[in-house]
DNA sequence: GCATTTATTTATCAAACGATAAATAATGGA
DNA sequence: TCCATTATTTATCGTTTGATAAATAAATGC
């Protein structure tokens, strides 16, 4: 009624606030909005959400795609705890408990909404921050969970005999089980089980079985099966 | 060297399509496009990719949107085979075998690059095309498999007890082991088994082995195990 | 061969969008 | 209380982009 010009949010006074509050709110805005429309959202709309002009975005970063780098770092940098290698190392607990547990705290504190879209949208658009990721999960988790289910199975070290690619696939079906999850909770919205600790406990249970089978039937050196 | 002026790729002559041979080449042309670039992807782009001028994409398609919907029929219609169906409820071949051939036909008729690429760009954009997707799915593939799995099992016929929510977990297990190596190869561009017969075969003996002791488990009635 | 039809292109519009420059107002210091 | 600083907004530019109208040229019928 006021005006017919193109207004931003300006609810009574203008709001002032110090530079790096001001980035902080810009960056938390940008991940939301962008983990729900993707990067060609709009800088216009992403300014109305956040209740400020357009140009106010360009002072704290240059270009969008500044800004879209940041958001990057915010997300995947960081996000992931060196405890929980310690956690999947650790002999004295049950494997099966050590992978519930993690897999409890990785969902919760690294597989958001955000992020699962966000790594969707990159990944599509063809940037290399996957692949950067997967070779971390790789290292970290991936052939560490190879090499505690050698354990577990009575297998021979992986100095004896090296972590075989099937054996790491063997440990990407525990991952692609929890991961495929949230891909259809929070891509797909579809209804998933609702309880999720339930969920991770039957997935590992599920999962671990056949990563076990698997790894003594190709790897065991002592009790050779039928050829 | 000739012009400036904003032109398409005219090699020679112009030439003259009968409209359904176009539209053909036009709807084939925007599947490999969008699923390369996204939904964002323009129509002048496309364009140039066909060697066709821009608003001939007009002439074909209304507008944009719809040119999308024709994808998303075309992808997504039509590629499931009711023969699959045979073949998961064919007791005749061991329950283990039936899901290998059914997963390398999947995965070769319908996991295609585009299909995925496309399917995840219009979950995270929102469609509802996967939901309903899912839902095909679920009823005609994971309920199928769960029922089949439990008669592996020597557990009670669906009749008697319905097929639980975990059972369908167990079935997406599968499902999602299978799905997820595409994600990695033609979403993130990772490296894969190259070997896909053998990925799934490997994948269908893990998986299934849980999924049969999950079911035996949740399901037994005349061997309770231990409270 | 000539005329009619129509598949296709050129030219162009209007809105959307990333980005910039100049104007404005909130804050802190003396 | 006044001034200097600067966070923020308004106004605007140049492209990009979906879409339309008019012009052109390839096929078809007689």
């Amino acid at each position: 009624m006021a005006s017919t010009t193109t207004k931003t949010a300006d609810s009574s006074k203008r709001q002032r606030f110090a530079p790096a509050e001001r980035e902080r709110l810009i960056v938390d805005g940008a991940i939301q909005f962008f983990a729900e429309v993707g990067f060609a959202g709009q800088t216009r709309e992403l300014a109305q959400r956040l209740g400020i002009s357009q140009p106010l975005l360009y002072r704290y970063f240059p270009t969008k795609q500044d800004l879209i780098e940041r958001v990057y770092d915010e997300v995947f940098i960081g996000r992931w705890k060196s405890e929980w290698e310690e956690l999947i190392a650790d002999r004295d607990i049950l494997l099966r408990d050590r992978l519930i547990g993690f897999y409890d705290a990785y969902a919760s504190e690294a597989l958001t909404y955000e992020w699962i879209r966000i790594y969707m949208f990159a990944g599509l658009t063809g940037e290399d921050i996957n692949r950067r990721y997967i070779e971390l999960l790789e290292h970290r988790l991936l052939i560490p969970v190879a090499t505690e289910i050698r354990a577990a199975a009575g297998a021979p070290d992986p100095d004896t005999v090296p972590i075989s690619a099937l054996e790491i696939e063997a440990a990407w079906n525990i991952h692609a089980a929890v991961f495929y999850y949230f891909v259809r909770k929070f891509i797909y919205r579809t209804p998933v089980e609702p309880d999720l600790v339930a969920y991770i406990t039957d997935t590992v249970d599920r999962t671990l079985d056949g990563a076990l089978t698997v790894t003594s039937e190709s790897v065991d050196t002592d009790s050779p099966k039928a050829a």
